[in-house]
RNA sequence: UGCCUGAUGGUGUAAUGGUAGCACAGCAGUUUUUGGUACUGUUAGUCUUGGUUCGAAUCCAGGUCGGGUAACCA
């Protein structure tokens, strides 16, 4: 039977439209083309996808390149960084590039327009020039320095560039209309003087491009034919074309798509960074934060997110993402790669009252039952056991399949065990519970005939290490808290981290590596946190599994 | 207010003049040595008003609502 096809997104049926008319000679090239001023999150993820995905479907190539026109917020330390994300989430670019490497041309373009009387220098302060700007109801006029001669601009600029000007004395505009209704063509700023040290020029320069003029021009050098970026650059589209046609270049092509917004998450830089300065997460990897850094960390894989954006599509309307769809995907990746382990977060003491002490017995464990040749390891069971404090009621509901006085209930690869009896201490919280095992009812080899609903996860007292487990929740109380009346900072979830010192876990965890994922069973997903030692291990938890006896206890 | 965009179940996204579908979430059930997984079923949608048409989510006109935009940032 044939697989049915999937829709394509308005962005490929571009693509194979072009393709189909030999537009670029079949050819398709992408860009990245990040800002090295910030760490990449999973908005960043979804352009990535993107760009690179679509060069990867139809055979073409993408190219990585730093948008590095501004060296006063700029760093090497965001540019390797952001290669590592990216190599993180499986994808490779063709050419390494940065707009910094185009000064010269940039330059030269400029020129260029100023000798066939499109551009002029203007040194007008920012302020006169935003009062002659106009407003979006009312057109701009004219800046009095507008017709100087081309002589006169030509010898300016090269002044500009050489280093005769103060920042902010003069600029370099392009002559368009001042009364043009998108507001970005009322004669943009294209070179500003800015005497600031450049992480890859160094000192060369003290005149630096707009993004106006550094983007679109930096496209067409690297023959960019579909040029794909967020829709908020949808009017920049227009002056983008602009240039092109003036300067007579290679016409690559803007196209615009929906950023993905994801529910419960902020990532605007400023806002980001306000969490991690102010103390609010550890860094900017902090596993609550939505950077690429802070997933990793989390537990997320570069194939879970692959997918995340895959499922989500790309389109032109506002979206804002149910993080569910995020928690599903790397379910579903996990739960076919995780191993299985056990892990007891919230311990009381199980005795096996009819075992006695001192005696062993080692259990094989499946490492993971839905992957074939995971293989599994050996586990000990004995007479004195953690287990679950969850796992145990005084007095069970009808439907509680756990433990209480006189429940059964499966230990998970070993054997059926009755309740007899429990203790309690001053404060009335269990500490205690004792239960008898049937010796005939081993994982396995079953022949007890006894049949249980509920299976449990334990840990061996005498074999089983200790680790810090951390939890998290939602980093806000609130789907959008960027949108919401005040600080979003107020809508921080106070129990998005609940740190649990004193988890017992089994010992074959004491060999986890840092890129493992493992499933402790009935707990979720966890990771090992980069922050373990050997004596101290700490583990992540990525997401919980889904949990139906929770929904049920919430309906009550 | 100008210009630019967009509007399909709770969420995301298809249907390109011809049966409104898929995924997540929800609900119900089957299976199960993870209350997991898998599987089955199911609830729920075309912003509005007109028009064109045998037939409109789709085309046209008006309205409504949302988003973007007015940096010597990108």
């Amino acid at each position: 039977m044939m697989s049915e096809e999937k829709a394509l997104n308005f962005l490929e049926e571009i693509i194979e439209e072009d393709l189909k008319n030999r537009t670029h000679q079949g050819k398709v090239q992408t860009r990245f083309p990040p800002e090295p001023n910030g760490y990449l999150h999973i908005g960043h993820a979804k352009s990535i996808c993107v760009n690179f995905g679509l060069a990867k479907k139809y055979q073409g190539q993408c190219n990585l390149r730093f948008d590095d026109t501004n060296p006063s917020t700029e760093e090497t330390e965001y540019v390797e960084s952001i290669k590592a994300d990216i190599k993180w989430l499986g994808f490779d670019w063709d050419r390494e590039l940065y707009a910094s490497d185009y000064f010269e041309t940039l330059y030269n373009y400029a020129l260029n327009l100023i000798d066939k009387g499109l551009a002029y220098v203007d040194p007008s302060s920012a302020e006169e020039m935003a009062a002659l700007k106009g407003t979006p109801t009312t057109p701009g006029t004219d800046s009095p320095y507008r017709n100087r001669s081309i002589a006169e601009n030509r010898q300016l600029f090269e002044e500009m560039r050489a280093g005769k000007y103060a920042d902010g004395a003069m600029v370099l505009r392009a002559k368009i209309d001042m009364k043009h209704d998108n507001m970005l063509m009322r004669d943009p700023v294209i070179y500003r003087v800015k005497h600031a040290h450049h992480h890859r020029t160094g000192d060369q320069w003290c005149i630096y491009p707009m993004y106006d003029f550094a983007h679109g021009q930096s496209d067409s050098i690297e023959q960019i034919t579909h040029s794909i970026c967020t829709m908020e650059f949808i009017p920049h589209r227009e002056l983008y074309d602009w240039f092109i046609e003036k300067l007579g270049i290679f016409p690559s092509h803007q196209y615009e798509f929906a950023r993905g917004n994801v529910n419960y998450m902020v990532t605007s830089k400023r806002r980001l960074l306000q969490l991690v300065k102010e103390q609010f997460v550890e860094g900017w990897d902090d596993p609550r934060m939505p950077t690429i850094s802070g997933l990793r960390r989390r537990g997320y894989t570069p194939g879970s997110i692959r997918s995340f954006w895959e499922s989500v599509g790309v389109a032109k309307r506002d979206n804002n993402i149910d993080i569910n769809l995020l928690e599903f995907c790397i379910r579903e990746e996990l739960n076919k790669t995780a191993l299985r382990r056990m892990a007891v977060i919230d311990p009381i003491k199980l005795i096996i009252t009819n075992l006695e002490e001192g005696q062993s017995i080692s259990l094989p464990a499946e490492n993971n039952h839905e992957m074939e040749g995971a293989g599994e390891r050996d586990i000990s069971f004995s007479n004195e056991l953690w287990i679950e404090r969850d796992d145990f009621m005084e007095n069970p509901p009808p439907k509680y399949f756990r433990l209480g006085p006189g429940l059964k209930v499966r230990l998970k690869h070993a054997f059926i065990i009755e309740c007899t009896h429990f203790e309690k201490d001053a404060d009335g919280h269990i500490t205690t519970v004792f239960a008898n095992y049937f010796p005939d009812s081993k994982s396995g080899s079953d022949t007890s005939g006894i049949k249980v609903k509920g299976v449990i996860h334990w840990l061996d007292v005498k074999t089983a290490k200790q680790a810090e487990v951390r939890l998290y929740d939602r980093l806000f109380t609130v789907e959008d808290p960027a949108n919401e009346e005040g600080d979003f900072k107020d809508f921080i979830n106070p129990d998005s981290l609940t740190i649990v010192s004193n988890a017992w876990i089994e010992p074959a965890l004491l060999e986890a590596g840092m890129e493992d994922k493992f499933q402790f069973l009935r707990l979720g997903y966890f990771c090992k946190d980069k922050n373990s030692t050997a004596e101290h291990l700490i583990f992540n938890r990525t997401v919980g599994l889904k949990d139906s006896w929770a929904k049920e206890v919430k309906k009550g």
